[in-house]
DNA sequence: CGTCCAATCGAGACTGTGTATCACTTGGTT
DNA sequence: AACCAAGTGATACACAGTCTCGATTGGACG
């Protein structure tokens, strides 16, 4: 059973079926190359007719997430996008046009939210960093002059 | 007009009208003393009878965030919470128990933010950090031993 | 390779958050 | 006191995400 994508592989080694409602999530996801919305996948689902239901696009992302190939990123305007990802700690830059995002690591800020726990007082078990902006080529495509 | 507090000053100094409405509102955030959802301030409003609408609830808090006197908060479960904050950029700790939270500022968080940009190659424009944990008070109540 | 059944699926009802509309009210200015 | 733009409440609406349930199927096992 060679030919597995990345999003197919993560499906079978947390020991879920491989069924073909999540082999075609896994390959449109895989397309989009970047950020997405629960909302784009069932508007590509629809627009190929798979026949795949709301609910199974739902419950695919849902598990995903769990199984870590799959992070919530919550964009500036407070709507949900999810991006594909490695299970390690790490945060996204996202690019606010064409929603194609890179991982980055820790980066120092481990020591950075112990600094604070120290200075607030609070134990801190969770922090989450974000990055908006533009991706190279997107800024290329906007400066026209 | 003296005894305003600080989200009624906020409303005022912006240059919007300081109703009635949003006068019971600024007191109801501010009773609170910590992060709140959009249904917590309706529960609140409704529970006493204050007659005040859904939609003018949600207005004001659209409004507050405009002016920089309240935060949108993306809690891990993915629910929206705000957070009534001062102008200035900074980022918040907050308590996954009482919702009790404090402001921090940047931090060199800009700095590595530019890091981040040189690094990948993305124009940054937004970033967000949000922290989450136990409060100094729910770390007592919470180890009994 | 056929059986089997727990895992999964699709359809559709449902919940909850947030927005839009519109006729009515009111803060605050003149 | 009069005025009117800003604001309000009721309600309908749009959309994200969940739940239920009967039907289907992956893949394990013989």
């Amino acid at each position: 059973m060679p030919d597995l994508t990345a999003l197919e592989t993560a499906f079978e080694t947390a020991g879920h079926r491989l069924t073909r409602p999540r082999r075609a999530l896994a390959e449109l996801i895989e397309a989009r190359d970047g950020a997405f919305s629960a909302a784009d996948l069932v508007a590509d689902a629809q627009g190929r007719r798979l026949g795949i239901g709301r609910a199974t696009i739902f419950r695919a992302i849902e598990l995903l997430e769990e199984i870590g190939a799959l992070e919530r990123i919550d964009l500036p305007t407070g709507e949900h996008a999810y991006v594909p990802c490695g299970p390690a700690h790490h945060h996204h830059v996202v690019c606010r046009r064409c929603s194609r995002s890179v991982e980055i690591g820790d980066l120092g800020l481990g020591a950075l939210a112990r600094d604070i726990a120290r200075k607030t007082g609070y134990r801190i078990d969770v922090h989450r960093l974000e990055l908006f902006g533009l991706c190279p080529d997107c800024q290329l495509a906007s400066v026209p002059a």
